[in-house]
DNA sequence: GCCAATACCTTGTAACGCGAGGTATAATGC
DNA sequence: GCATTATACCTCGCGTTACAAGGTATTGGC
């Protein structure tokens, strides 16, 4: 029962928390500019998306936090666990074929 | 106060069925069946995702409808209208940029 | 005569993304 | 010293959306 039945185009948040996280430890605010900058303001996830997602990436065990203070401030570091890493493969992966049907019938591919 | 404010990833069926009326005319049931088939089982829109779509393209202008008897089967064919093909480039240049933009992350392009 | 396939449709639900708001501290400007 | 902005965290409630499930009717095969 546990299974996961979000709607196919779903995830995209998480997937780029996750893919961001793997290369080192990150806060919440920090993502949130992080995607917007890297994506050259092409997609603005506010904090009101970022912070759920990151909590419910923790209590799957996908994501493990802890509280660091930098420069005098106090913040959540998020880290990847193998977990994680696993699920990161699956979103990408899925991600990825999703993209390519949708591209084949936007390109108007010779079909069967 | 028209405005469409859906969240960044919504649109892709009404883009799928759009791109596929251009190449012709086609009823609910098949392009149920034609997306399940151009993208190999990867998408598998059902009816219940299907019809309502059409029918608010069909109230915003963007397709056209016209029951049509073929081989005793009364069927409601749809046509892209004017107003459909535009709509059908700006979802397609969203969709391109979005893409784009995730990729970008996925890779982990070097970033300014 | 029966079942599967074709063809249309609607209802209810759940979740997802998101804006808006709320708190607290540090840095900056005046 | 004081106010404003930036940093950093968080949650609530709303609207859309995709979807499964169910409902009707007709045609074709066996």
């Amino acid at each position: 029962m546990a299974e996961n039945n979000s709607n196919f185009m779903s995830g995209v948040p998480e997937l780029l928390i996750l893919r961001l996280v793997r290369e080192k430890e990150m806060y919440g605010y920090e993502l949130v500019q992080a995607i917007r900058e890297r994506s050259r303001d092409a997609i603005a996830l506010g904090e009101g998306v970022i912070y759920p997602v990151l909590h419910a990436l923790e209590r799957d065990g996908a994501l493990s936090s802890s509280r660091k203070t930098v420069n005098g401030r106090s913040r959540v570091y998020y880290a990847l666990t193998a977990a994680g890493a696993q699920r990161l493969d699956d979103l990408a992966g899925n991600w990825s074929r999703l993209t390519d049907a949708i591209q084949s019938i936007l390109i108007g591919v010779q079909h069967a």
